[in-house]
DNA sequence: TTGAAAGCGCTAACAC
DNA sequence: GTGTTAGCGCTTTCAA
């Protein structure tokens, strides 16, 4: 079929849709040349105050709207950070929120890639090169090391609060030895010796915790007073696995647990099972997130400030990104360890918030 | 093989940046025209099996990777859905997942923005009108109706759990009134005469439950034994609200929440001070969400399936989308009211899980 | 200050 | 089956 008419539509009417402004339309609108029209839509010298007025004018009177696309596709980059977070994880939307903000103020954007129970990592990784970021962040990864080299193979990454060892990607991660060190000692010189970690196997940051865990026990004496559980990153794992212990267990008085959300279901569990925090049970988390400050909570965290953890996190793929741009030889791999503080709370016997410092 | 340039084949010649391989590369490597690589790699007939595997084999080695943004701004549509999200709302964390199986059931894809404390949701619509998405999903919306009619005037848009009745734009969410009633009468059936509504003024929903809530309690004729008072969407603004109106009205046997999250804090509040849930007080919630499944929870709520808003909003939006492809007239804004059910589970004294279903 | 021409990486129409 | 040509909307030379 050929639509013969259709270049004559001089104003297209889009009530809601058909074809969308140009800045060839535009341009014809105002009588000028489209490349003027792409100066005066970038604000950039070279046009005069008349033309720019005009023009300025007949765009918002046909709704003229850039097409970034187009605009990457000439320029020739993007200039996109991919970040990739776990929508159900309500801390990864502060580290997107501070993410966001670091990456504007070194003049990139960023897009966004959800992991859900049906969509795996390597799906959002792959619609964001698609997309053509030029530098990969990935929060909570939990993708293999051969893999993510990878993908590193292709665009700068950096792993959020993931532990890798690469030569060929970087991370950005809390100090989850001192962290967990802190607690120990924390819990210790109040008077607890029968501690539980409460841990998430298999999720990144456990491992680390576990062994210092077992480390700083030992160091207070009180190795053989301690025990360990297998738990999980959620609320729910943490309840579960607290009403399981405390069985096993039942002379605990002392909980470290995975994270903060877990440390909420251990908190919520044991005060249903008669036990009162922190006077039966004293409990410490990981992440210091917006959840810890709940009233009902007050729960003794390790921080991890997000907009620490996320402006490492867009200095080094940034800096990457650069780096490739002016033909820098790569780097070895980089990972960042940030300092820890335990933020001391009531769940753990703190009167008001005070805070100990990791270094 | 015969690569001008040196290092091992094996490994792509971009270590994490450079260049990026487009299919002039492939063509001129393979041999063969650029066209018949775009056809190779699209997967569509018009290709023979031998080049079709060679131009497979040197893509691979290559490390080539279609660029989107390339194929959407010659296609002249991108196929693209913006969804708009609160980074600090789990329950969108659902719903994303719902959204992207079903638009890519309908042949779309999505691009999410999200909204933070420091960026708005104009901001973040903004962004996804830049990328050319063609059509919107606006999830906890809250933008007045004008603006929101602006924007429809771009591109279709859907808002969902709001709202609105605007005659330019969509929207689907569920039965607040019949919920709230549902929530009445189940807390009436069980002896409750008592309640308190725990509102989140401003929010969107909160005034038709609050209408019905008077209405409905003075059907059951206990019309001057309830009491409403301000709350808020989080944990955080519901405990703080029942703690203050348990000293107001300390006789109330049964809250109905804004949502979960509020009425978790309720529970987790009353708790605190001493109360059984729900022998002492008895609590309802709206969402359904999956934190109303926690084992210390066991929150009866109105459910509100994500899967079915989803499919819903996507097909609303991409019905525009096509319409709007074909030409057709502009319908007028469709307002849809997914029905709702009452999942009872112990929070409210029901034993196990049972299902009232609304209408 | 402005315009003409070129081309980013891709798909679509048509010729061979 | 394969190559040639054209052009999406934009930025970037380079001339005028």
């Amino acid at each position: 079929m050929s639509d013969v008419s259709a270049g004559d539509a001089r104003r297209p009417a889009r009530p809601g849709g058909g074809r969308r402004v140009t800045m060839r339309d535009v341009a014809d609108a105002a009588g000028v040349s489209q490349p003027l029209v792409s100066i005066v839509m970038r604000d950039v010298p070279g046009a005069s105050p008349e033309s720019r007025a005009h023009v300025l004018q007949v765009a918002a009177r046909l709704g003229y709207r850039r097409d970034e696309r187009a605009r990457m596709l000439k320029q020739g980059r993007s200039r996109l950070v991919g970040i990739v977070f776990h929508a159900a994880q309500p801390f990864h939307g502060q580290l997107i929120d501070e993410l966001q903000l670091a990456a504007r103020a070194a003049g990139y954007n960023v897009s966004l890639a959800a992991v859900t129970k049906r969509r795996g990592e390597a799906d959002a990784i792959e619609a964001l090169l698609g997309e053509r970021v030029e530098g990969l962040v990935l929060l909570g990864a939990s993708l293999d090391e051969p893999q993510l080299n990878r993908i590193a193979d292709e665009v700068p990454v950096v792993t959020v609060a993931s532990q890798y060892s690469s030569e060929r990607f970087d991370s950005v991660s809390m100090d989850d030895a001192r962290g967990t060190e802190l607690a120990v000692q924390h819990l210790h010189q109040r008077g607890h010796s029968r501690i539980l970690y409460l841990g998430a196997p298999g999720v990144s940051g456990d491992e680390v915790r576990t062994a210092t865990f077992l480390e700083a026990a030992a160091e207070a004496g009180i190795g053989d007073e301690i025990a360990i559980v297998a738990g999980g990153a959620s609320e729910a794992a943490g309840a579960e696995a607290i009403a399981d212990a405390l069985q096993r267990y039942p002379d605990t008085t002392a909980v470290i647990a995975f994270n903060d959300r877990s440390a909420q279901g251990v908190v919520a569990q044991a005060r249903l099972l008669g036990k009162r925090v922190p006077e039966d049970l004293a409990v410490v988390g990981f992440d210091n997130s917006e959840q810890a400050e709940l009233p009902y909570l007050q729960l003794t965290s390790l921080a991890q400030d997000p907009a620490q953890l996320a402006s490492a996190a867009v200095e080094m793929v940034v800096g990457r990104v650069d780096a490739n741009a002016e033909g820098e030889v790569p780097r070895i791999g980089e990972h960042r360890i940030l300092p820890t503080e335990l933020v001391v709370r009531s769940s753990s016997g703190g009167s008001g918030n005070s805070v100990e410092r990791s270094r």
